[in-house]
DNA sequence: ACAGCTTTAAACAAGG
DNA sequence: CCCTTGTTTAAAGCTG
């Protein structure tokens, strides 16, 4: 009965209680507001930059190894030493290195799943990955080569058994031998790509700064089983392959011509590296011969924690001296350091390709995820795809492709980078800076929907949502079951929803009950256990200019699309209570279908009543009988104080349920921070 | 240039 | 007294 109805508390202002406060506090203003929010450095693209660095560390591994083999092969010329030359007497290759070859020195299947299952990597990890993968790749190009080798023998003494028929034996060993080989590339391949793979799933594997999106072809991902048939064959047609691997890596200051010589020292092995790619690659050759590592002695690529770091080595280095000796010695310019070179180079490029592959994968996630519809048009320009994301949905009805505000980009979540070949780079993503550009208000873009559709965007990101802070508590009511909420629920849907709330809390709460005391279409209501907010959805829309107003069919419908609004919202509503639990429990992708759904057609409703109302209200300002619809029936239950169990616990349980234990995560952090 | 809206900051009051 | 909630004022930024 005596409940001071929402709209009352509204206007009783406590007048003129500071007249004289407010007017001393202009200056920090902007300066402070631009350098908060520029001083949000966000954590996110440590992986991507410690793949580059691991990237660059292999470039830098592979230049050295470039360099020392540049200064060998000067020695040796000075010295009167010749490049190791083909040898067809040699009896080449004995079968203890097939055998040696079975077992992988360098990382079993198993320890490649030990490894692939610690999810987390630091950098020293990842760098041990990467040279594990070099070692595989080693192998494989090991492999092959040995394989080659032992075509080239195979042939030769059949060119011999011509004449004399006798001892099938050797064939069927080299066959055998083939076969064991061919599975073990396979399998090679298989730990390869799962490498990769499990880069990626971490993380890692993420996009690159700088680096242009490349024309992917369709390589990478191991070896298509086309891909290696074409390597047997190419391998098999044996002698002339020395020849092709020579030209294809021409652009590699190593003599190559040494290829074939065998004569591996120990367990070691000569192989060529799956040349299938040869074609494919067009070789990326590092083009800076500075090797300035040269400079800093005891930081070589090569040597860290005390072994050396040469592809599929390990050896351990007591100290530096000692390391270098090794490395002069064991890694010398000889077939074996010039093959393990090519595959370094091969490696990198291979990691290059992936990445590349990668990146486009994710842009095409997020384009999936992010854009509405299916647009040709946007499809074969991906990056600009961001540009229209969440503008899509409400822009395309108005517009389809035109996107006339676009240039001017809101903070939209992919962030609209505006020229040139702009990569979504993960860093784009947080450093959104003081740049605010709302659509929410204009182009009747629906909040509810572009929260949905983003909302793990939103929930990670930094990025501050491009709404205003009364569509969001609006948002954040209506999303509630019952369609109130109290003011610190409020706080913790923002918490819940973006990750921008996290931080400055004392700022953007100050701006919440700001907005809820300032605009009057969020309605106080006393409760007995103290106030929730409301909706006034009439003023709410009465606020908005209406774009695309005049909409004559709409003004007639608008009695009847009202009417329909309430119980429709409340059944949507009462999806998206259910749907809304799991968001926050599996914090996954996959789920907001449904919450999509509703709320589009609920953002659908309230774009309708949105022209109606606004049309409707000009004739009648203040509040109009409308006006009840909503907030009537949220007012009137609570204020039984009998009642008090029912709606009450209705407010507090049916939405604690879902938010409270989830929110209490957040509230920590960021409220200490402003708070002193 | 201007008006309106939004954001940010801050003072203040009431209540727990 | 401190904290939360709520109201209000002031100023700056953004946008049409």
């Amino acid at each position: 009965m005596m409940q001071e109805s929402g709209t009352e508390t509204k206007s009783n202002g406590s007048a003129i209680q500071n007249g004289s406060g407010g007017s001393n506090h202009l200056l920090e203003c902007g300066g402070l507001r631009e350098g908060r929010s520029n001083g949000e450095t966000p954590a996110v693209d440590i992986g991507a930059a410690d793949l580059a660095h691991a990237q660059q560390q292999q470039q830098q591994a592979l230049q050295v190894a470039r360099q020392l083999l540049l200064q060998q092969q000067q020695q040796q010329q000075v010295s009167g030493l010749k490049s190791p030359k083909r040898n067809d007497k040699q009896p080449a290759l004995q079968v203890p290195v097939s055998v040696a070859m079975m077992t992988p020195q360098v990382i079993t299947p198993q320890q490649m799943q030990q490894i692939l299952q610690q999810q987390v990597l630091s950098p020293q990890q990842l760098q041990v990955l990467l040279q594990q993968q070099q070692a595989l790749m080693l192998q494989q190009q090991q492999l092959q080569e040995f394989y080659k080798k032992q075509q080239e023998q195979l042939q030769l003494q059949l060119l011999q058994q011509q004449h004399a028929g006798k001892q099938p034996k050797e064939q069927q060993q080299v066959a055998t031998q083939q076969l064991a080989f061919q599975q073990q590339l396979l399998q090679m391949q298989q730990l390869q790509q799962q490498h990769l793979l499990s880069l990626q799933r971490q993380g890692l594997l993420t996009i690159q700064p700088g680096q242009p999106a490349l024309p992917l072809q369709p390589l990478a991902q191991g070896m298509i089983p086309t891909e290696l048939q074409q390597l047997w064959k190419e391998v098999t047609s044996a002698h002339t392959a020395e020849e092709t691997t020579g030209n294809n890596h021409s652009s590699l200051d190593l003599t190559t011509t040494c290829v074939s010589s065998s004569a591996p020292s120990k367990t070691s092995l000569i192989m060529n590296p799956h040349a299938s790619t040869n074609g494919q690659l067009s070789v990326h050759t590092p083009k800076r011969e500075s090797l300035s590592h040269e400079e800093h002695p005891h930081s070589h690529p090569l040597y860290g924690h005390g072994v050396c770091k040469w592809p599929g080595c390990e050896a351990v280095c007591e100290d530096f001296q000692s390391f270098l000796k090794h490395l002069n010695s064991e890694h010398a310019l000889d077939d074996r350091s010039t093959a393990q070179c090519r595959v370094q180079m091969q490696v990198v490029q291979q990691l290059e390709l992936q990445l590349a592959k990668d990146k486009e994968r994710l842009q095409a996630m997020m384009t999936h995820l992010h854009v509405k519809s299916t647009e040709p048009k946007a499809a074969p320009q991906p990056l600009n795809l961001v540009s229209s994301v969440t503008l899509s949905k409400s822009a395309s009805e108005a517009s389809p492709q035109s996107l006339p505000h676009t240039p001017t980009t809101p903070t939209a979540p992919l962030t609209p980078v505006t020229q040139g070949p702009s990569v979504i780079t993960t860093t784009s993503m947080h450093t959104v800076g003081p740049i605010r550009r709302r659509y929410s208000d204009k182009y009747n873009v629906p909040i509810s929907s572009d929260i949905a559709q983003n909302q793990e965007f939103y929930k990670n990101a930094e990025v501050r949502p491009p709404f205003t802070y009364a569509s969001l508590i609006r948002q954040a009511i209506l999303e509630s079951p019952e369609k109130q909420l109290t003011l610190n629920e409020i706080y913790n849907w923002f918490t819940r929803m973006f990750a921008y709330f996290r931080r400055n809390a004392a700022t953007w709460k100050n701006a919440v009950r700001h907005n809820l005391s300032l605009h009057k279409c969020f309605v106080r209501v006393e409760n007995v256990k103290g106030a929730v907010w409301t909706v006034d959805e009439v003023e709410f829309q009465k606020r908005r200019p209406q774009k695309i107003s005049g909409n004559p069919s709409l003004i007639k419908n608008m009695q009847s699309s009202h009417a329909y609004c309430t119980p429709l919202n409340a059944a949507l509503q009462a999806s998206m209570a259910e749907n809304s639990i799991p968001l926050y429990t599996t914090a996954s992708m996959g789920n907001p279908t449904l919450g999509n759904l509703a709320s589009a057609i609920r953002e659908e409703l309230n774009g309708a009543m949105e022209h109606t109302n606004s049309n409707e209200s000009d004739s009648s300002p203040g509040r109009s009988p409308m006006q009840a619809v909503h907030p009537v029936h949220v007012k009137e239950e609570p204020l039984d104080p009998e009642e008090a169990e029912g709606p009450l616990s209705l407010v507090t349980t049916a939405n604690h349920s879902p938010d409270f234990d989830h929110d209490r995560d957040y509230e920590d952090e960021p409220v200490n921070e402003d708070m002193e």
